[in-house]
RNA sequence: GGCGCAUUCGUCUAGCGGUUAGGACACCUCCCUCUCAAGGAGGAGAUCACCGGUUCGAAUCCGGUAUGCGCUACCA
């Protein structure tokens, strides 16, 4: 039988979450899912300096936007709870106890400012920074003297001195550590309060996590780890070390190259779905052609084994495409509905909401396909809601075309445009054609002025659909002013 | 400074001893066409960072060099 799969996402709640951390969010659900296993939520608030306000909501709704769906968490709770480390804090001193008392840690009374001294020497004199473990064989008087001093302690970690630590890396295979070059890390802080390296392993194991997936940055602090689970007892998870995002230019992914958290995502118009495909591109690929993906595909085809090494960048124009595919496959009225909030908020503040569902659905297979994002929807589609164009007239005039031929033109496709007995795009097109023929124009020619005069645009959607949308009043009074323009 | 990792078309990538080095985005051309898209068909674009070695044979394995990046907190 095959050992239960249980992994975790453990975020800080320090804002919005970054596609990065998104990113591993998902290949943690993916290898749960793909292996029926459960995919827990555990919140590790234990940097109270850094702690956002309304964080955790904003990390629970970007994972309930993508569909990341969670098995136990500080919301829906599980047998393994609380599932927020700050509820948690007698276990990491529990264990910090036992460490202390077992001699695999021991109370350091260095203030950090002394540390911060430490540090800058070392690395004055090209030094590896790090502890220099004056407190680590401290006797009972002198750690009585500190306590009298009234200094409240940290704990650290005792590292070997000598041996090397290794452990298995699902992607990154064997990794060995000199044991020499290990610092006596922090396990419990002064306030209290435990480190990432101390809670993320009691948690690990009480929750009895299976595989550890987490970013790269870790990998360097994952023999501490190792060394932990060995101290206290605890048989080690698998480690999953996923490889770091980064923006095109291969350096670290930041505001710079574009939006970094979801929330700005979420915000600028791109689907949920596009969002996992091409997240779980990020280090993870199926094959050499297979990109396009739907969620249960991905969960099907996904494997720590195909997680590759080496950075993944972060490449927005095709995403930007990815989402027009995504776009493009909507139904109609899916699409419809998402791009309502988008027309809400970007249309202009004259255009007053209730926004008419009846005219909208008539305009949206008019962009559905010119779109690649939502918030491109409004962009497009403003002309269908506004009073007054604003247009350079000269837009009127189009190639081979006069200011005379012009107003020609436009009067003539005027009257008749206002006898036309049914005004939809088969009757317009009917009758515009052989229109343009009969005045020696080329359509475009024709359809070009008239596209300006009826959208104030140069590149809009088809004429004859559009042209039917906005109806015949609409068409005749923006024909007329285009004539007063010119 | 130490430790670790990486280096394949402009960009993202597939590749895990024998391939005409495959795909995608972007770009260009043509078709479709009332504009813009979308779609279809093509095209250009990679001496696989460099230098050695192993091998009948190396993008693939080994060593070195260079470059880039990550970690090196009482943050996670």
């Amino acid at each position: 039988m095959r050992p239960v799969v249980r992994t975790r996402f453990a975020p800080s709640p320090t804002g919005d979450p970054h596609v990065g951390n998104i990113r591993t969010a998902l290949f943690a659900w993916l290898f749960a899912r793909h292996n029926s296993g459960s995919f827990i939520l555990r919140i590790e608030d234990t940097d109270v300096a850094r702690r956002v306000e309304g964080a955790v909501e904003a990390l629970m709704g970007s994972l309930r936007w993508l569909g990341l769906d969670w098995d136990e968490g500080p919301d829906i709770g599980g047998d393994y709870g609380p599932y927020v480390q700050s509820e948690r804090l007698g276990l990491y001193e529990e264990a910090a106890r036992r460490l202390v008392e077992q001699g695999d840690a021991y109370y350091c009374y260095c203030s950090p400012e002394r540390l911060e001294e430490i540090r800058a020497e070392q690395l004055r004199r090209k030094q590896p920074p790090g502890y220099d473990r004056q407190c680590r064989e401290l006797s009972e008087e002198e750690r009585k003297k500190k306590e009298n001093e009234g200094i409240t302690p940290v704990v650290r970690f005792k590292v070997p001195l000598e041996g090397q630590t290794r452990f298995s890396d699902v992607v990154w295979g064997e990794v060995k550590f000199e044991n020499n070059t290990l610092d006596d890390l922090v396990l419990l802080k002064s306030d209290g309060y435990p480190t990432y390296n101390l809670a993320n392993i009691v948690d690990d194991h009480k929750m009895e996590i299976s595989h550890v997936i987490r970013g790269e940055e870790f990998i360097s602090t994952t023999p501490h780890h190792v060394l932990l689970y060995k101290a206290l007892g605890y048989e080690p998870p698998q480690f999953a070390h996923l490889p770091r995002l980064t923006g095109t230019d291969r350096s670290k992914l930041s505001k710079r190259h574009g939006a970094v958290s979801i929330g700005e995502f979420r915000k600028q118009g791109y689907l949920p779905e596009a969002m996992v495909n091409f997240l779980a591109l990020l280090g993870w690929s199926l094959d050499d052609k297979t990109e396009l993906m739907t969620r249960q595909e991905l969960i099907a085809s996904f494997t720590l084994e195909r997680v590759k090494k080496t950075a993944a960048s972060f490449n927005p124009e095709k995403l930007d495409w990815m989402n027009g595919v995504y776009i493009r496959s909507l139904a109609p009225e899916d699409f419809l509905q998402r791009s309502l909030q988008f027309l809400e908020r970007d249309l202009p503040s004259e255009v007053m909401p209730p926004l008419s569902v009846d005219y909208i659905k008539q305009i949206m297979p008019l962009v559905q396909e010119r779109v690649k994002t939502l918030a491109d929807v409004p962009e497009l589609t403003r002309f269908f809601f506004v009073d007054r164009l604003e247009y350079d007239t000269e837009l009127l005039i189009t190639k081979g075309m006069t200011v005379e031929s012009t107003r020609h033109a436009l009067g003539v496709a005027r009257q008749r445009l206002a006898e036309l007995p049914a005004f939809d795009a088969e009757s317009l097109e009917e009758m515009l054609r052989p229109l343009a023929a009969e005045m020696e124009l080329k359509t475009g020619q024709l359809f070009g002025t008239l596209r300006t005069a009826v959208t104030g645009q140069t590149a809009a959607p088809p004429l004859f659909q559009t042209m039917a949308v906005l109806g015949r009043e609409t068409c005749l009074e923006r024909i007329d002013r285009a004539l007063d323009r010119l």
